[in-house]
DNA sequence: CTGCACCTTGTAGTCACTACAGAGTCAAGC
DNA sequence: GCTTGACTCTGTAGTGACTACAAGGTGCAG
């Protein structure tokens, strides 16, 4: 909870109010993600409100599965806010292509690696189906 | 293809076959997950069909997404053949558990994003859906 | 003998963090 | 005022699984 006098977070208070590490938010103002804070007299960090809204808008976009180089790019688009609004579109409809792409992958694997499951005799290693279907066609 | 007197692969040969990359090979082998090979007079790296067996058993297995530690894992109970395969089945059913997980994972994102595109006016960045569905609550 | 493809080692970069070490700050309790 | 403990600071290095590059050596065809 941010200081009651300046309405001014600690980063542990950002970090906790955002589920993130307090490195990672560090992190993010590393890489130029998170803009630098003011400081206390102590050398603190203080963030504002503003830091907060970012952090949030950054650790959703994380949690929906962009880059941090999307986000770096959803944010400049965000900041310009007469654009119009077909480029953020694009750019979530390759994101959603992309998960199509990851998720008929993995049931491919899935499949497949349930097929080697299936075929367990639980014999010795000698006649391992899985780890014979694993080794290439012979030697 | 192999040096057809001695049954050698030279690295690039090996990674041709296994459709890997030459520092991929290297990177195995610094890993300790594919056997230091014999060198010939010029210093040059000559495998032999054990190393393509080997290395064609790590590439299938990361292709089914196992990790270097896992197949490290496989290798080991791979050697020991009269090792009964429960252990393989049990570290086969476990990725097939997280491979689940991912799957169901990806279709919740899957939703959501769509749910998100769905709401697309083509107006302004101003009133767009996603950013402000991205953005928190009010600042 | 010249060119070129291939090989060698070593090092550093990628992504998105995460984990430390060693030091400083701050508030509460005694 | 002093101690304790939680918090914060900077900087550096590690993770996984590669990938890229530099600077040099090797091997072979023309």
């Amino acid at each position: 909870m941010p200081d009651s006098r300046s309405g001014r977070y600690s980063i542990g208070a950002l970090a906790e109010a955002t589920d993130t590490k307090v490195e990672t938010v560090r992190y993010y103002e590393r890489v130029g993600l998170l803009p630098k804070p003011g400081r206390t007299t102590g050398n603190y960090r203080a963030y504002t409100g503003d830091h907060l809204a970012r952090l949030s808008f950054i650790r959703r976009a994380r949690d929906l599965g962009f880059t941090l180089d999307q986000i770096r790019a959803l944010l400049g688009l965000a900041d310009h806010k007469d654009n119009d609004c077909c480029t953020v579109d694009a750019m979530a409809r390759d994101h959603l292509g992309d998960i199509d792409r990851k998720i008929s992958d993995l049931k491919a694997l899935r499949r497949e690696l349930n097929d080697l499951l299936g075929q367990c005799q639980r014999g010795t290693i000698a006649d391992c189906r899985i780890i014979g279907a694993l080794s290439p066609v012979a030697k």
